[in-house]
DNA sequence: TGCTGTATGATGGTATACCAACTGATGGCA
DNA sequence: TGCCATCAGTTGGTATACCATCATACAGCA
């Protein structure tokens, strides 16, 4: 079998394609992402099949994928739903959220140059564009761009895929916050002291400015969870 | 569609049993983490089918799972394989279990009782007991109940599910540090540095036992990865 | 009008079939 | 003896069928 990750003088053939199963996965979490599904709306099979062109063995084992990221849960007797996490296990994500993103702050003020700084600046324009002009959905697609280039420049793409996974869980937690009065301005501020940080090098202010974030952010989605029960 | 986790009274009939595919993930997850797969190993499905007893449905949805996981890799015109971290990934993995442990054991120290205290004390008796009498596998076991005690006492069963799946991604890695000469002797006092640091109560300590250890494993592994090179 | 029984449709679980691509073995020819 | 072509087996991808369980709607009866 063919070692199609080695390099053999430039002469290899490039046969990565996708299986439908992948672009289901995707086109899935996408969806859910983007509030085509919303937290706690079942995922039934055969509606899937339809919508997506697709047959039934394609749709469970994207199915299957995205319940082990967190996206979906499967109650038995009830099938798959979008997940919609109880308020213990929100605390918990955004917990873990705001070390693994400390921790790549830290990490990025050391090794970020002068370009990195630039990009992340412009990450962080893009949010407040998003505020100002774009729907939530824009909000949250700009902020993952964020720190999906905050991860890369940190050099950490293993936390940056479990970040990805947290976060699924609490989408609708997250869109949630973004709507509060108000937010932009705050998010503003709070994102500025990240970039900030990291283009003095600080990397302890870095981390205590994103981890500082994170729990604000923690707060207001806490706040509305015990109001919503 | 009756709701299943409320509490109607306490006559609700408990239906919650396992489906085929639910067995067949939990069986492959511990033949893995048993060394009966090793890194690598292919996966073949109607291999996997005839040692199961069970179609291809079930083992390629088992399969999905476990690939989301980080227990399984799937390359393309290759299939499914058991996962085999390259070095960077595997010292991301170790930064990050450090930086969960340590947060758990913090947490530990702030809310374990007496009880607590004795049970991780037994289970880290349990780890010396494998070292001694034990196979590598039993080691892994053992310390798996030490850190699943720990996260439990610390109320963090998020971050537990994320290191459970950390770990599977370096099971071979661990395996080969738990065999090194001398092992058992520099594992017993890091651990028990953790233990006595819950037992006073003082989370800073044994937050830093906690991360000192898996640095001490992590430098292990790294060196061990750079020697097969 | 309300309750109960029955029937039908919906849904997830599981098995099997088919196909295409790939790999390895074998035979023939130069 | 080595190379090439062909064939057969292996393997993953995908589709479909069947079944059991559950939910909902409807009809009949008191």
């Amino acid at each position: 079998m063919p070692d199609l990750l080695a390099d053999h003088g430039g002469l290899r053939i490039d046969r990565s394609t996708k299986t439908l199963r992948e672009r289901t996965v995707e086109r899935l979490r996408d969806a859910i992402l983007n509030f085509q599904f919303k937290a706690g709306d079942r995922l039934i099979e055969r509606s899937l099949c339809e919508k997506l062109g697709v047959s039934r063995t394609v749709v469970r084992e994207a199915l299957r994928h995205l319940e082990a990221e967190g996206f979906v849960e499967t109650l038995p007797q009830q099938g798959p739903a979008v997940a919609k996490p109880d308020i213990g296990q929100a605390a918990q994500v955004y917990e873990i959220r705001a070390l693994l993103e400390a921790e790549a702050a830290r990490a990025a003020a050391r090794m970020a140059t002068p370009a990195d700084v630039a990009r992340l600046a412009a990450a962080n324009t893009a949010i407040q564009a998003a505020f100002a002009d774009g729907t939530g959905r824009d909000v949250l697609r700009a902020t993952t761009g964020f720190y999906e280039l905050l991860f890369t420049i940190a050099g950490k793409s293993v936390a940056w895929q479990l970040v990805q996974g947290l976060n699924a869980r609490i989408n609708y937690l997250r869109a949630m916050t973004i709507s509060r009065p108000n937010r932009s301005v705050d998010a503003n501020a709070e994102m500025l002291r990240i970039v900030e940080a990291i283009a003095r090098g600080d990397g302890r202010a870095a981390a205590k400015a994103s981890f500082d974030h994170v729990e604000k952010v923690k707060n207001l989605a806490m706040a509305m969870l015990d109001t919503a029960q």
